[in-house]
DNA sequence: GCTTGACCTCAAGTTGACTTGAAGTTGCAT
DNA sequence: ATGCAACTTCAAGTCAACTTGAGGTCAAGC
């Protein structure tokens, strides 16, 4: 039998059942039976969630997930949409890591103040988004007050 | 003078000043002065958005962001603590580069369907956040339909 | 045959992070 | 001195992604 539950399938992916009824109403998933009332899903659901968790911890909304595949649940996006997905991820992959050796070196430079540290300043200046925080990060450092 | 004008601040940092009222509202960010009706920040605020936006987009809430630092927007938290955070975010780099990985993979693979694909499978199994998911997808290759 | 618990529907509520709107004020350039 | 863009407050609106609640149905075990 390839139909499972939706308890099953809740208790397999982790997913709440209610979240997996919301998932059907905005056409994430798909029920394909009922057994009396209860909802039944085809085995590869569980697939499909185990995608759709990596599509949301990678920072894509449920709509965009959506859209990443077509009815019959099977990628469907260009390839030059998906390189370019692909660097985005890997830029934020990058962010990740300069906010984590960010994280844990103010867990271990002695520095009184971070700002004054060089090493903190440079992983600050590498996720300042505009070019005029990066300048103003760089004269906060050198002058001083009024 | 260390004193900007909430437009400017906007400018530089590229947060609108409605976002700089609002962080301003729940504490995580405060103006020193005003000049007549209007905010007057102080340089740094620059410098704390720049850490706030590198915080949200590794996914931390705002409320998490505040309480990283204290009322002198020194980071305040305990070095166990950061190592941990430190520890996710690293884990949730790995993730997206899992994903984008796959991303890639899709974009350049010639098999009929992904899941008949040895590698696509290993990425997705790396994904599955339980181990029944993995195991569905395990069986879900070989078995065939009914 | 009756209870129980897991499901059902549908509407409404929640949370976080903002944005928008209305109505008023102010600094600065002309 | 006047116009106006850029600010101000405060309340309300919005959006995504769910969750909760009320009231109902069903199937299976005792």
């Amino acid at each position: 039998m390839n139909l499972i539950d939706i308890g099953v399938l809740s208790k397999a992916s982790g997913v709440a059942t209610s979240t997996l009824r919301y998932y059907e109403e905005i056409g994430l998933i798909k029920s394909i039976a009922r057994n009396g009332l209860r909802r039944q899903y085809h085995r590869d659901t569980l697939v499909q969630l185990a995608l759709i968790s990596l599509g949301k911890s990678a920072g894509f909304s449920l709509e965009e997930i959506g859209s990443m595949f077509d009815k019959d649940r099977k990628p469907n996006l260009p390839r030059p949409t998906l390189s370019e997905r692909a660097d985005e991820l890997d830029r934020q992959a990058r962010r990740l890591k300069t906010l984590s050796n960010m994280l844990r070196h103010v867990a271990e430079c002695p520095a009184p103040s971070h700002l004054e540290c060089f090493k903190f300043q440079k992983l600050l200046r590498a996720a300042c988004p505009t070019e005029a925080a990066r300048d103003v990060l760089r004269h906060a450092v050198k002058g001083s007050d009024a």
